[in-house]
DNA sequence: CCTGTGATTTTCT
DNA sequence: GAAAATCACAGGC
């Protein structure tokens, strides 16, 4: 399942060209059973194409600056998602550079490393919501289908909790190749504080 | 290496 | 209104 898309080749053909990664790492999200998931709690606007065919595309806005992509992963009705959470630019590294906001990308293999970096770097937003990843014809597409030949040996293969989630945080259900320079380190959900504007806590008198 | 924190806006409660 | 599947940066070890 999730293990399976590692390995594979994403590619994203826009009118700059080209840009290729093979994926490094991967982490799966549950639909119902998964307080994680953004399918967690049904349907929404947002998390439409969840509940849509496998293999297609689910991009999502968070953070109110970031892009991150899922594979759908099972038949309709049924709502879960692979994140993609690294991959290593093995095509149109100069354009993947040029997109990254940042011009502090030290080293190529930063260029993908993250779910947020991955989608800057490809070009990736919420119009390509819904595209279908096993058709040859999309301009975002997965090469090599899941269930073909497969791309990583087992072996390679590592799993660990997911990053940044702050519900069902220590289900290992995060995947990556052993060893791969490009795959992001964890980082654990940290509670997060109010923004500072608009304190809540009244000062206490002591 | 690790930890904490500000940025910024869509989405859902 | 508040949280959020993140990132970049600063600072300590």
């Amino acid at each position: 399942m999730a293990p399976d898309l590692l390995g594979l080749v994403l590619e994203h053909e826009t009118a700059d060209g080209l840009v290729a990664v093979t994926l490094s790492e991967v982490e799966a999200y549950a639909g119902s059973i998964d307080p994680a998931s953004h399918s967690f709690r049904g349907r929404t606007g947002r998390n439409a194409v969840m509940f849509g065919p496998p293999g297609h595309a689910y991009v999502y806005f968070t953070y109110g600056m970031h892009f991150c992509a899922n594979v759908v992963c099972s038949p309709p009705g049924v709502a879960t998602g692979i994140l993609l959470r690294a991959g290593r630019v093995v095509v149109g590294e100069e354009l993947a550079r040029g997109r990254r906001r940042f011009d502090s990308v030290r080293s190529p293999r930063d260029l993908a490393r993250g779910p947020a970096r991955l989608c800057q770097a490809m070009a990736i937003n919420r119009s390509q919501d819904g595209e279908d990843l096993l058709d040859p014809a999309s301009k975002l597409r997965l090469r090599g289908a899941v269930g073909d030949e497969r791309a990583a040996e087992p072996a390679q293969i590592e799993a660990g909790p997911r990053v940044g989630v702050s519900q069902a945080a220590d289900i290992p259900w995060r995947f990556w190749l052993a060893g791969d320079p490009t795959v992001s380190p964890y980082r654990r959900a940290v509670p997060r504080r109010r923004t500072s504007k608009t304190s809540v806590a009244p000062p206490v008198p002591e």
